[in-house]
RNA sequence: GUCCCCAUCGUCUAGUCUGGUCCAGGACACCGGCCUUUCACGCCGGCAACGCGGGUUCGAAUCCCACUGGGGACGCCA
């Protein structure tokens, strides 16, 4: 093969989407197998719509995703002389015609085939036009665009499809297509290919929303005398309707933003995604970076569309449980001292950093975090449930108060009775915790569940929670008096 | 409507090219159990699918044909 050069060309007119992503994330997964390369490319001819916020967008949910590129980002626009050229150069060459047919009129020739339930296409009105009548009209002023004079031949356009295969289609089926608007401004599908061409493009990895697109353009790379590249259409993500995904049907939801703001670690998302529509064929779901780029491959993608398993105000899954599962799989398994980087971020924008947890609190800030994240789903979930770790200004949940302190009214005067023992020790290590804990429990004859797991609600403020006698310890001794000391509170607000 | 693509558990999917090893495997979710001071992790178990109908064949999830269903495209958007 040679060299291998993918590229991916988001138009500026919305946020990166999951979509998106994911297609950006097949071209440099295929690029870095291949040791090619992988462009960047904003496509903003539609200047209406594109904005600068957009761009920036865009650049920074790829920079998130650790999605870099080799080259770029271009911008459409700065070669608009050159797709000017080309459509001059195609219809020099006769394989394009000006087409001076009104909108008005192509409308309504367009609602008639509705209506007759034949094909839609342009009819060719202006494709056999003498060069007087061109020139005539063109004398007149009257607008024209200019449309692509496909091919009256029998027989079809065809391509091998590296995801689907032998893809057909007749040229008698293919309309005139127009490549440059009335306004001079040539089109995207004209465009596309002269930029792909002048990129040096090789594989073109895409939606299947874009198949027809294909058996056009390529007739435009013979027209231009260029080589055809290689084609490979990834299947659409859906929604459980199966409804392609949208922001303006579905909002943030379908936004590489909301995950960074939800506490989703980025390489997470990334092998959620990647697995939306791709498999290694055997029972791998996790990879690394460097697993996943020697694992990919174009032949393994689906032909099917999947489906995004997203339910609006679903109360337990704010997104798709399997991406909430594979960002909860990293969560627990990454090194901790990476995941202390993500924290670190968390902390800082709820004003709960300390410093001094790079520094003398090092350790203990490592070891808490090994505690905690076992149960934890997403980044957030440390400031969220893991508050009382990492400062005493937090709320005790009020289940956990319920459940477990307010029914044992016995616990008003047994925690602080607690907090005593704890306070006699040299040093409250987790030995220590269980031994005194459970002759307490014995002497005031309860199960040791129950100081135990009201201990939880007032020290970690939460209903569930790692071991408690190993938190006793984490928390240290002066912490752990304190909140007990201060649990008959409790009972006296709710009086 | 026309053209193109697709079709395995609720969801992501393996298996389809090269028919038998598949009374269909894994994962998520869900349910039950074990572990346990709680929850989680982990482990064990369960629920759950080859869209329908024909054909070919000794044998079909796999090949063929219809049907049905779903999606996409049909812009002077990209």
């Amino acid at each position: 093969m040679s060299e291998v050069r993918v590229r991916f060309p988001p138009s500026p007119t919305g946020y990166l989407h999951i979509g998106g992503a994911r297609t950006a994330i097949y071209n440099w997964l295929f690029a870095r197998k291949h040791g090619g390369k992988f462009i960047l490319r904003i496509e903003d001819t539609d200047a209406d719509r594109s904005t600068q916020e957009s761009i920036d967008g865009i650049l920074d949910g790829m920079k998130w995703l650790g999605i870099d590129w080799d080259e770029g980002p271009y911008f459409q626009t700065e070669f608009a002389g050159e797709h000017v050229e080309k459509a001059q150069q195609l219809l020099a060459d006769g394989h394009a015609y000006k087409c001076f047919c009104t909108k008005e009129d192509l409308d309504a020739k367009r609602e008639a085939a509705m209506a007759a339930k034949k094909q839609l296409g342009y009819d060719g009105t202006c494709r056999n036009l003498t060069s007087d009548e061109v020139a005539h009209k063109e004398a007149a002023g009257i607008p024209y665009v200019v449309r692509f004079k496909v091919p009256h031949k029998d027989g079809v356009v065809s391509y091998d499809d590296k995801v689907l295969g032998l893809i057909k289609r007749k040229y008698s089926e293919i309309e005139d297509f127009v490549i440059v608007r009335s306004n001079g401004k040539p089109l995207y599908l004209l465009c596309n290919v002269v930029d792909d061409i002048r990129d040096r493009i090789s594989h073109i990895i895409r939606g299947q929303d874009h198949m027809t697109n294909t058996t056009r353009q390529i007739l435009i790379y013979e027209a231009l005398g260029a080589k055809i590249p290689v084609f490979a259409h990834m299947p659409l993500t859906l929604d459980l309707k199966k409804a392609k995904i949208s922001k303006r049907s579905h909002g943030e939801i379908v936004a590489v933003q909301f995950y960074q703001q939800h506490g989703f670690l980025p390489w997470a998302l990334v092998n959620f995604l990647v697995l939306l529509g791709w498999n290694p064929g055997d029972d791998r779901e996790i990879f690394s970076k460097e697993e996943l780029i020697e694992t990919f491959s174009l032949e393994r993608i689906n032909k099917a569309a999947s489906i995004f398993n997203y339910r609006k105000g679903d109360p337990k899954f704010f997104t798709d449980p399997k991406a909430i599962n594979i960002n909860a799989q990293y969560l627990r398994t990454i090194p901790v001292e990476e995941l202390a980087g993500y924290v670190k971020e968390e902390l800082q924008a709820n004003d709960l950093w300390d410093d001094a947890y790079e520094g003398d609190k090092k350790e203990w800030f490592l070891k808490t975090l090994e505690m905690i994240r076992e149960r934890f789903h997403t980044i957030k979930d440390f400031v969220a449930d893991g508050r009382a770790y990492f400062t005493d200004d937090f709320q005790i949940n009020e289940k956990a108060l319920k459940k477990n302190v307010l029914k044992h009214p016995g616990l008003k005067e047994w925690l602080p009775m607690l907090a005593d023992r704890f306070d006699q020790l040299p040093e409250l290590t987790t030995e220590e915790a269980e031994r005194v804990a459970r002759e307490f429990a014995e002497e005031i004859e309860v199960k040791v569940g129950i100081p135990i797991n009201a201990a939880r609600a007032v020290i970690t403020g939460q209903l569930k929670g790692p071991s408690m006698f190993e938190l006793f310890e984490l928390f240290g001794k002066e912490r752990v008096v304190s909140r007990l000391r201060n649990a008959p509170k409790y009972f006296e607000d709710q009086s």
